[in-house]
DNA sequence: ACATTCCTGTTATAAAATAACATAACTTTC
DNA sequence: GAAAGTTATGTTATTTTATAACAGGAATGT
């Protein structure tokens, strides 16, 4: 599992459980947090928080999905290829939720310089 | 209260929580969460987070301490001067939790983007 | 003094995330 | 193909983070 090679596709390569929770973040269009993720899945069988969490995850390390921190949500990566590792600016609707992203060099820049100055 | 005109000092015009929670922020020297700073204060007669929210959501608003997401924990505002409503990039070490701000043009360019596109 | 506003305290509850443990499925490797 | 190893799954309980709802108290303004 976790193939490097298919990352950012929608891939076969995912389990039942991560399959089913990418489904849910891609329909909803929006961050959506994993209790509701649990709410939407719960007819299909997931019934606790745990699992939710551990199918996010997986999709956050294969870069599929983001975390608003801000929100305590997820979103499908929006972008056509995976940026695994670069830094993101997510422009986040008040109003409608709709996530845009910014894969921001001069952020890359400081978290660079962050890094030399061992942080 | 809160006075504009001492946003970002030390100010007498604090109430008695809100300087209690200050305190503590500022001896902890890096990111702090809020039932940390419970604890640090029960013996102090804080017993219940409320009263640690409250007061540091006045503190965030006033521009003298900002909420680290990632962490869900708070830091004392490091910079001289106030940045307030300015976005921020918190750069934190993984070892110490040290923060230094990055008070990034490039991002709230990206950010005024955001608004004009009605975000 | 009266109304207004803001800070305070308390209890209860919601929301988000992880710990700990047991089982099942899928690969290797021999 | 059986034993060993790894990864996904399921379940229960708990921890951590955050807010709702209500009541009393202190300061401010007019």
């Amino acid at each position: 599992m976790l193939d490097l090679n298919r990352v950012g596709t929608i891939p076969g390569g995912l389990t039942k459980n991560q399959a089913l929770v990418l489904e849910i973040i891609e329909k909803a269009g929006k961050p959506i947090g994993a209790y509701e993720i649990l709410r939407e899945l719960g007819p299909r069988g997931i019934k606790s928080p745990v699992q939710v969490y551990r199918a996010v995850n997986s999709l956050i390390q294969c870069g599929i999905v983001r975390k608003v921190e801000s929100m305590n949500a997820f979103v499908r990566c929006t972008d056509a290829h995976p940026h695994r590792g670069q830094t993101t600016i997510l422009a986040v609707c008040d109003r409608c939720g709709t996530v845009v992203e910014h894969h921001d060099e001069t952020v890359d820049r400081r978290v660079a310089w962050a890094e030399q100055e061992a942080f």
